[in-house]
DNA sequence: GTGGCTGCAAAATGTTTGCACGGAT
DNA sequence: ATCCGTGCAAACATTTTGCAGCCAC
């Protein structure tokens, strides 16, 4: 199964690349029906996953909430607001250590990890904080 | 909004306590009716989001499949198997220092972190090896 | 008798799949 | 001619919600 380079697989990632931080496949699809009317969302789906197979996006996985697709595909870790929902990249560096870490301690074989920080972004915070 | 002790929160409690590991909300509801037939899908997943907020199960959300719900309630990371779905607790200690530490670097108020660590369990391990 | 709790069915959400068609190789 | 890609609608999986009736306080 050889792939072809479509016109909608370039419209997906130039929809992704367009869109701020870390679009869901809804904004991804409403973003490729303004650059292309008629796409259907089953395309943009069948496009994201295939782009993320090829390396060229990462998935971020959310568990309550609609997946995120993210340009940046090195390993990195998220920050989300658990009020209004903003994904940020971390800076922080990569714990490359764990996963040997974790091999060692159980008979697993380690793939990678994933981590992801809660809490308020600083908008929310100081709304929070208002009517406290 | 003063909750009971129903016997079906009693019962939910019950089957989680009942199944090993980290059942599924089905997996849940199926062990209730066989306790108690007539019980319905929906007062199971309320009464486990009760539970949840009561502090007496923890809910382990997954990106691509049914959330786990997991008696042990401390903080503590899991272990999960990409191809047969098989979680576990992780012995690993829980590095408190990070939210701390990423609260310094971002404007967030960092309320917790999720990590989880995939790859294959020994039995995916082996099976996987032997048709290479 | 008020207000939470239940069971049922329907809705909501996010994603995948079946299918027929069309285009590229 | 084959086979992959597309668009559509329907299916799917999981969870939530609306609602009528019930039971405990």
């Amino acid at each position: 199964m050889k792939q072809r380079s479509t016109p909608q697989r370039r419209l997906v990632m130039q929809a992704v690349s367009e869109l701020e931080g870390h679009p869901s496949a809804e904004e991804i699809y409403l973003r490729a029906v303004q650059l292309c009317p008629g796409i259907g969302r089953a395309t943009v789906y069948r496009c994201l996953k295939l782009l993320v197979l090829e390396g060229r996006l990462r998935r971020v996985g959310l568990s309550d909430a609609a997946d995120r697709y993210d340009r940046k595909t090195q390993p990195h870790y998220h920050l989300r607001c658990e009020r209004c929902g903003a994904l940020i990249d971390l800076a922080v560096p990569y714990l490359a250590g764990l996963d040997a870490n974790v091999g060692r301690h159980t008979q697993f074989e380690i793939h990678r990890h994933i981590l992801i920080f809660e809490g308020l972004c600083p908008d929310c915070r100081q709304r929070a904080g208002n009517h406290r």
